[in-house]
DNA sequence: CGTGCATTAGTCGCC
DNA sequence: CTAATGCACG
């Protein structure tokens, strides 16, 4: 079996790196060889703006490096490329390969993802906006702190307004480029409002504190390119191409940043379009809870009218068996762009099917199948991926991985950088590096804990606000007993952290960024205390910390002294880091990021911010099963995939049952699990799964259902008996959900063999047509609206009246009567 | 005695 | 993960 990725590992591929350095442009002909004929188009195309459709597998990557390797066989020059991509592994990924085709000259090039290259223009042109240019980068987590703390000091009621739903709100806000008094004027009910008035405030908070948040930082530039016409012909004329990768993926705001930096027409100087090629597919988007609008690529050529498209439908990975399944599954999907995967490997093997009894019976028969595998040379553990919807379901797999002796790594969990610890150490460093800084301020105030407690921090909060001055002036004051409200041992504790922090100040002044972590970590106390802990947890925290101080020291040794950082015995997160940091892969060109060349603690601190936000995939494991949502396989591949717990409610989830834009995203999910595995695809489902401390019976999911019999083998069945027990095994205590979800636990499972629509017939307890009434235990009396599908997928959309207007599913359990 | 710290329990469930 | 409790220190 092949490797898992077929990408050059990165010490392979240094030596040829080098050698290619020396050489010439190459004969851009060669280029083209390999390519299919639609790949070869993409590659040559100029003109006009491109959008490549480029289905799963079908050599997207190829095709986005090939471009820009001939662009530049063609006389353009590095610097006028730009190419922007969703994470840093995929921007270094891509120069990398594109070293290897035209030579390091390449490095010039911004390749970069969406958030760095904003952060590489606002720093360049801070002033224009008013910013310093330390300003700080804050992460979600940093975002979500100070949304609490606003809402706490506005009082908002933290049950009706969540700082959580408050902070994704807003998020969307700027995804769609609304401004704070924009979102005031259209607010419409109680919760637009306060996320207005929260969000008026958190921008001025964020200007306080001299930072910017990671909408911000697309927000803001669209802003500059709008609003300064200089600045925006400047970089017009000089990217004269731009490529997207994962058009798919973008929001609004990702959008609008694309076309300011393009162009749709003649600057007034008369500066032409850039060109723009986009590479994507619209079917693989599934990010449309994070603000991913599938409208950008579905209308790029409303959007960009003189565009060419080009479909890749050559996929190059999996089996022909594999990809008709996809195929199958994903042409269920209303509204799209019809295209079908083809591959010539042949068919290979059938898709495996299971119906496991319970999930613990699902994880047993894939540890069996993997054990089984590997025993006889089919494959390797590295080989084989476990795939499942939500997190939680790794479990059940990782307690019978553990029985069995099966080597396994969970992706997902908590990722280095979300580590309490290494947040912690980081916020020290911000703090030193922008004093303003109020959320690392904050943050650090009492950790480790040095008698500086709620109370203390509020007072000293109330006075800055009083004062109108910063946070971190407001400490000094207390330090210095200006803050009356202080009792002596609050102030004493306050005095000692500011001297601290004066003491770090100065060690930061001259001493390289690793050194400085160092001295936080020691004289902060934060090291000892974590030492003289016996908890176990602990000492992670010790490994982790200082693993994040090797991060720092091979930062600074690639920038100092140009060498590639070895990264021999570091975690791959660290890696991963120092690999995107490493300036000697930036711009080795005149203009730079706007930072003095020695402050090594700010670029340190921004490179970390920007790599900290990637969903850092951490490269193959050592013979070891990976187990991971299906969100985290998106752009990986393994020979042997197993995708588990396809069972309506599982998969797809609950909640997109009832919402066709949901169910058509979860549809996409799908399609992307199956088109992961390249030679072997298993799926499986239980009729009975525990969630939330009770089992619940799952019907097969729809999906499962839509791919073609004919494809699958099924190693086990549902057993023929008489129909299942269909009585909900739901409370009351769940009664006041919605009607959908109560309705899942009453479905009954059936088996795949025989037709099932008939077999599910049984289980349908209403039949309901327009304009009946009806009477529902929650919702009270209503009309039936429209009714939808069959069996059991029927559902009925009921106005209730005062209620609401609600879809439900039809069967057995809905507490529903026609009257 | 007041203030701050640590430890519990109930809340939960989202990629 | 937050509120509510007991414990310790100035």
């Amino acid at each position: 079996m092949s490797t898992l990725f077929d990408l050059p590992q990165h010490g392979s591929s240094r030596s040829e790196r080098s050698e290619a350095a020396g050489r010439p442009g190459p004969d851009p002909e060669h280029l083209l060889t390999g390519l299919n004929p639609q790949q070869r188009d993409a590659v040559v195309h100029t003109g006009s703006p491109l959008l490549v459709v480029a289905g799963a597998g079908s050599g997207k990557t190829r095709v986005l490096t090939h471009r820009i390797a001939y662009l530049l066989a063609n006389g353009a020059h590095p610097g006028q490329i730009m190419a922007i991509t969703f994470t840093n592994k995929a921007a270094a990924e891509m120069k990398e390969r594109v070293v290897e085709l035209v030579g390091r000259r390449a490095n010039a090039m911004w390749v970069s993802t969406f958030h760095s290259m904003c952060v590489r223009v606002l720093r360049r042109e801070c002033k224009t906006l008013g910013l310093s240019s330390s300003f700080s980068i804050y992460d979600a987590d940093d975002s979500r702190r100070l949304i609490t703390m606003i809402a706490r000091e506005l009082e908002l009621d933290s049950k009706r307004y969540p700082a959580r739903t408050l902070a994704v709100q807003i998020s969307n806000l700027k995804n769609e480029l609304v401004d704070p008094e924009t979102a005031a004027e259209r607010a419409g009910n109680d919760m637009e409002r306060k996320v207005a008035q929260v969000y008026e405030a958190y921008q001025r908070r964020l200007a306080d504190s001299n930072a910017l948040d990671f909408d911000d930082l697309i927000m803001r530039t669209v802003e500059l390119l709008q609003h300064h016409p200089a600045v925006a012909e400047h970089y017009r004329r000089r990217f004269r191409h731009v490529l997207v990768d994962e058009y798919q993926d973008t929001n609004h705001a990702q959008y609008v940043l694309v076309r300011e930096l393009v162009g749709t027409g003649p600057t007034d100087s008369g500066v032409e379009p850039a060109e723009l090629c986009v590479v994507g597919d619209a079917d693989q988007s599934i990010y449309a809870f994070r603000g991913a609008t599938i409208r950008n690529i579905e209308e790029f050529e409303r959007d960009y009218p003189q565009a060419r498209t080009i479909l890749l439908e050559q996929n190059y990975r999996s089996t022909q068996t594999i990809l008709s399944a996809a195929n199958a599954v994903i042409r269920r999907n209303p509204n799209r762009r019809d295209k079908r995967l083809w591959s010539d490997a042949g068919d290979g093997e059938a898709i495996v099917g299971y119906v496991a009894d319970n999930e613990h019976d699902e994880a047993a028969f894939v540890a069996g199948e993997i054990d089984r595998l590997v025993d006889d040379g089919t494959a390797t553990f590295n080989d084989i991926a476990v795939f499942y919807r939500t997190n939680n379901q790794s479990r059940v797999f990782e307690e019978v991985f553990i029985r069995l002796g099966l080597p396994y790594r969970v992706v997902g969990g908590v990722r280095f950088y979300e580590r309490r610890e290494v947040r912690d150490a980081l916020a020290y460093l911000r703090v030193l590096d922008n004093p303003d800084d109020t959320v690392s301020l904050r943050r650090i105030l009492n950790v480790p804990k040095r008698g500086i407690g709620d109370r203390a921090e509020a007072v000293v909060a109330a006075h800055a606000d009083q004062e109108r001055i910063s946070f971190a002036s407001a400490l000094r004051q207390a330090a210095a007993g200006k803050v009356d409200a202080l009792n002596t041992r609050a102030r004493r504790a306050i005095a000692g952290f500011v001297d601290l922090l004066d003491e770090l100040r100065s060690v930061a002044v001259e001493s390289d960024v690793a050194e400085v972590l160092e001295q936080v970590l020691e004289r902060t106390g934060y090291r000892a205390e974590l030492d003289a802990s016996d908890d176990p947890q602990d000492a992670t925290r010790l490994e982790n910390l200082t693993e994040l101080v090797t991060v720092a020291r091979e930062f600074t040794e690639a920038r100092g002294g140009g060498a590639e950082p070895t990264g021999g015995e570091a975690e791959p997160s660290a890696e991963a880091v120092v690999a995107a940091a490493t300036p000697a892969a930036e711009d080795a060109e005149e203009e730079t990021l706007g930072l003095p060349a020695d402050d090594s603690l700010s670029a340190f601190l921004e490179r970390v911010s920007l790599v900290a936000d990637a969903d850092s995939l951490p490269e193959s494991g050592d013979g070891v099963v990976t187990l991971m949502t299906l969100h985290t396989a998106k752009g990986l591949e393994f020979p042997v995939v197993f995708l588990t717990g396809w069972e309506d409610g599982v998969f797809p989830h609950m909640r997109a049952l009832g919402e066709p834009a949901e169910q058509a995203e979860e549809r996409r999910l799908a399609y992307v699990g199956i088109t992961r595995a390249r030679q072997q695809l298993y799926v499986s489902r239980a009729l009975m799964r525990s969630a939330w401390g009770q089992p619940m019976t799952n019907p097969a999911s729809r999906f499962l259902t839509e791919i073609p019999e004919e494809l699958v083998q099924w190693r086990r069945v549902e057993p023929e008996r008489a129909a299942p027990q269909v009585r909900s095994t739901w409370g009351g205590r769940r009664a006041d959900r919605t009607g959908s979800d109560s309705a899942q636990a009453g479905l009954a499972a059936h088996g795949m063999r025989s037709t099932p629509a008939k077999g599910w017939k049984d289980a349908v307890a209403i039949k309901l047509a327009a304009g009946d009434r009806v009477t529902h235990d929650k919702y009270g009396l209503g009309t039936v609206l429209s009714t939808e599908g069959e069996g059991p997928r029927a559902t009925a959309t009921i106005d209730f009246g005062s209620a609401g207007t609600v879809k439900l599913m039809l069967i057995g359990s809905v507490p529903l009567t026609k009257l």
